[in-house]
DNA sequence: GTTGACCCGTCTACGACTTCACGGTTTGGA
DNA sequence: TCCAAACCGTGAAGTCGTAGACGGGTCAAC
């Protein structure tokens, strides 16, 4: 048992809280009660691992090994679902805390990234405002759903994205809603040329 | 109190929960036993909710509204380093799950954001290949962490992303470790022009 | 026979709550 | 004045996947 769980980088609780729950039982036990683990079990354990590498939760591997109706691909599908639902969470706090950090600090000495400084490096390489103006639309047009992903990736706050998205054509803006505020400007149309600071490794994505 | 927690966005219990490990206790009882809770009381909850959006645990949240040495920065830096973590795990699963789903299809057929798909657009926008290697160069030199961030939210596979930036002159490859096998072209030397198909909304970042 | 190195099952702990059960208090309307 | 609904209190147990501790049994080699 214990070479099993090494052999699988399990800890031995794990392998009886698997037990436990129904998700392993070993096909058999030594006259002293000891789990005996076949190959058979190995085999299901790889696929356990497997899933759980997807982040599937036990309950539902258990469906899967056991039910021979249970669909993988939709399994796999809401997993994705609940996945993009937490890493959009995890980012939200991640602007929370880097606007605080930021705060007091302009970009230039900001040790993150940011959209200022994604587009600075979209300038170095020569993509021109017009460019990347036609590039947020064509990413709006064609992936609304991933170009949100995109901009929530360089932690822009929520109005911003949300400006960004109708400017770049996505809906039509209601003229009522006229940007609330002059807040920085869309990283399509940027600030400041090549910095012209050393390059230098940053810390922090 | 239920007053308080509707004003907060929280439960009942949660204040209860609070008030049980010490985090927010009511300055006061009515009579009959009940929770007063002070406007003093209430900016404290205040603070609480808006650490609790940055995903710091109570326990943090608690030695920064008792003790006066708390930091509050070094906390947040902290949590954004488990952030960060938390994130790249996630999008480990992500990788894992999306090679499942994608098996078996055309990157053209697929409803999810490929990095072939996300030079597509940038085709589109008239940002040339040569564009496209300055620009992964840039990244890599100025801001490698971010360059392998950007790099997993595209869901490359690990070793697409090694090779990328070993490519991007980030690190020059040793010699021993050629490329072990000819995968996709590099997102900034990729396959198809701009796509003949209509734009369509997709599901899945 | 003894000494380690294994193994067993059971229990507790983690975080941030939620749910349940049971009972007391307040409040509004008839 | 009475009743019911809505609120409040306490306490316990559950969630999820594991890690670790405890006390004791088993096994191999020496």
């Amino acid at each position: 048992m214990g070479a099993l769980a090494a052999r699988y980088g399990l800890s031995r609780s794990a392998l009886l809280y698997y037990d436990r729950i129904g998700v392993l039982s070993p096909s058999g036990r030594s006259a002293a009660g000891y789990r005996r683990y076949s190959p058979t079990d190995a085999a299901r354990l790889a696929r356990i691992c497997r899933y759980r590498q997807a982040g599937l939760s036990l309950d539902v591997i258990r469906d899967l090994l056991d039910r021979p109706a249970a669909d993988l691909t939709e399994a796999l599908a809401t997993r994705l679902e609940a996945l993009n639902e937490q890493v959009r969470l995890l980012r939200r706090q991640k602007r929370h805390i880097l606007s605080y950090l930021r705060a007091g600090r302009t970009p230039e000495t900001s040790p993150f990234l940011t959209a200022e400084r994604f587009v600075e490096l979209l300038e170095l390489a020569g993509v021109s405002a017009a460019q990347r103006t036609e590039w947020h639309a064509a990413f709006e047009r064609s992936a609304s759903a991933e170009h949100q992903a995109f901009l929530e990736f360089l932690c822009l706050p929520d109005s911003t994205i949300e400006r960004i998205r109708q400017w770049a054509g996505g809906r039509a803006a209601t003229p009522e809603e006229a940007p609330p505020a002059p807040p920085p400007a869309p990283p399509a149309a940027p600030g400041p040329a090549a910095p012209r600071t050393p390059p230098r490794p940053a810390p922090e994505p």
